[in-house]
DNA sequence: AAGAGAGACGTTATAACGTTACATTTCTTG
DNA sequence: CAAGAAATGTAACGTTATAACGTCTCTCTT
């Protein structure tokens, strides 16, 4: 764990939501008056991921810090649509059915995305549509 | 429906794996000599996801037509990383377990992305890692 | 039949996301 | 200290997706 990857974890912690590979770019760029290009944070976000303490949530191109990354993948996203926030959720049951499926069909599962899109609690009740 | 998006369905079902928006572009400019740009076919493929046609595989940025079009939403994708094939899935389990854990957050469920990545049956057989 | 409006498509440019290839630095380790 | 491995810097480029605006073709109404 070096200095920059330390950074760009406590960015992603000090964000209330999924952050873009390029806003990240953006904050070290402003925090430090040091540019960093691309491959510098994909690779420190490779790096992150690999560890389990970040997660890449790919409907929106972005990534979250792990709650718990002791635990393993069973992993599920909650992401609001209207304000952006993203829950994660740990539901060994899911991963349970998916071995299941997966067995079934002879798949040797690496690795599951679980993302459900939606409005949270606050904006179902602050926008009822 | 109209005969190009038609065109992009039929193009879908004829690729064996998920393609690639710029995969299409490519092909029907070959097929047609009628040039057509990103926006178009990210139109036609918006309608036609819309209508439950094609769904569209978030960890690869490519899309797939959908087995069963009237089924809902309970759809798993299983997508081989060595040969690039993917398979649909329906199961309903997984789906009432995310609207339980969904109900639990006060969460108002929109669209739902499961998606497992591995190896399918015949590349497990050929390379057993 | 004229004309309004809606929906689909064309075109240009650009935004957003991600990688390749190679140079340089830093950190170990014998 | 020398040598190798790991991490980072840098420039250019590739891929995926959208914005903004114009045009065309229907259909529906009067």
């Amino acid at each position: 764990m070096t200095q920059l990857r330390r950074h760009i974890l406590e960015l992603l912690w000090a964000n209330a939501r999924p952050t873009g590979a390029y806003e990240l770019i953006e904050a070290l760029k402003i925090e430090d008056s040091r540019p960093v290009g691309p491959p510098t944070v994909y690779r420190a976000l490779r790096f992150l991921m690999a560890q389990g303490l970040v997660s890449k949530i790919e409907s929106l191109n972005a990534y979250v810090p792990c709650v718990h990354p002791e635990r393993g993948q069973d992993r599920l996203f909650f992401i609001c649509s209207s304000c952006g926030a993203s829950v994660e959720l740990e539901d060994p049951r899911i991963g349970g059915l998916l071995a299941e499926d997966a067995a079934a069909l002879g798949f040797a599962v690496k690795r599951r995305m679980v993302e459900v899109e939606g409005l949270c609690a606050q904006c179902v009740e602050a926008d009822p549509d």
